[in-house]
DNA sequence: GGACAGCGACAACCTGGTTGTCTATCATGA
DNA sequence: TCATGATAGACAACCAGGTTGTCGCTGTCC
């Protein structure tokens, strides 16, 4: 067995990639096709408060030219709403529609629903500490920023 | 706690990142920057027996074109020689040089060093644990096919 | 010998990034 | 009050890595 510390890392992208392919397929399967991952993030970051594009630039740590374009794309697609900001003339305010929020709850029970096939798979304890083991090597905070830029394909 | 599920991929993504950017930026700094994960994926579709572009597209599951651009940077950066093959003039024969297989061993090098950093954080014992369990959710094959494509981005 | 398949090259395009430049707008301090 | 500086967003050019499609050459097989 050479490569094993190489091999970890895989196992971890193989990880993340099965989830987040299932996830995806699922997702267009009720009716959500072309909106990925990238979309989430982008549109997690305005609920956080960044409610303009530099501003979701920030957040994800990316250009805002980056952001405007993945902005435009959402917009385009009735994920989110743009308009001019009353009080400051420079920016355009986004706003998530009902209908980002409806594909952030079907994304999230998705997760759930993956989660739990894992967990008989492997048992609940098991991958409760596979979390904890993670949290651990990755830190708590790592399950929030620089994400998006790194998921970037379509599944199949 | 919301999003449990998509928390569960996120830390998964985190670890795999964690440790590709590492290993790239010490690959860098030991001379050999501008060496990307998908390099090494192609470099070793072709240890693995793929000597032209096609094969090497067949192996990464990606289009001969794209492989053929990927071998196109492998070539120009000396990892990889490509001449006639004296048995049929349509292929091109694909070897991987010695800087090569130099990249490749200070790269597994590189992983077992991060590996082994982790062992101290989390234990042995707990760090194997989690390697079958990836196993049991993944498969062991999973370490193999289709990673070239999800890994695409600079690190920082 | 002819039909078909595979190889590599070329071109056009997509996505998700990047940098750089520009204008309009706001905020601040002399 | 007004000049200066910072910020928002638009636009253009570019990059990496991928896609499809077309083409000509070469090899294989009937």
């Amino acid at each position: 067995m050479p490569r094993h510390g190489a091999d970890l890392a895989l196992l971890l992208l193989s990880g993340f990639r099965t989830l987040v392919d299932a996830a995806t397929v699922e997702l267009a399967a009720r009716g959500y096709d072309d909106f990925r991952p990238t979309h989430e993030f982008a549109m997690r970051a305005i609920i956080a408060g960044a409610d303009s594009a530099s501003a979701v630039g920030r957040r994800l740590s990316v250009s805002k030219q980056a952001a405007a374009k993945t902005i435009a794309v959402l917009v385009d697609r009735g994920y989110v709403s743009s308009g001019p900001d009353p009080a400051d003339a420079r920016r355009n305010r986004l706003q998530v529609t009902t209908r980002g929020f409806d594909v952030l709850r079907e994304g999230e029970s998705i997760f759930e629903d993956l989660r739990a096939r894992w967990e008989e798979k492997l048992g609940a304890a098991e991958l409760a500490r596979l979390e904890a083991s993670l949290v651990t090597l990755v830190g708590d905070g790592a399950v929030d920023v620089g994400a998006a830029g790194w998921v970037a394909h379509d599944p199949i």
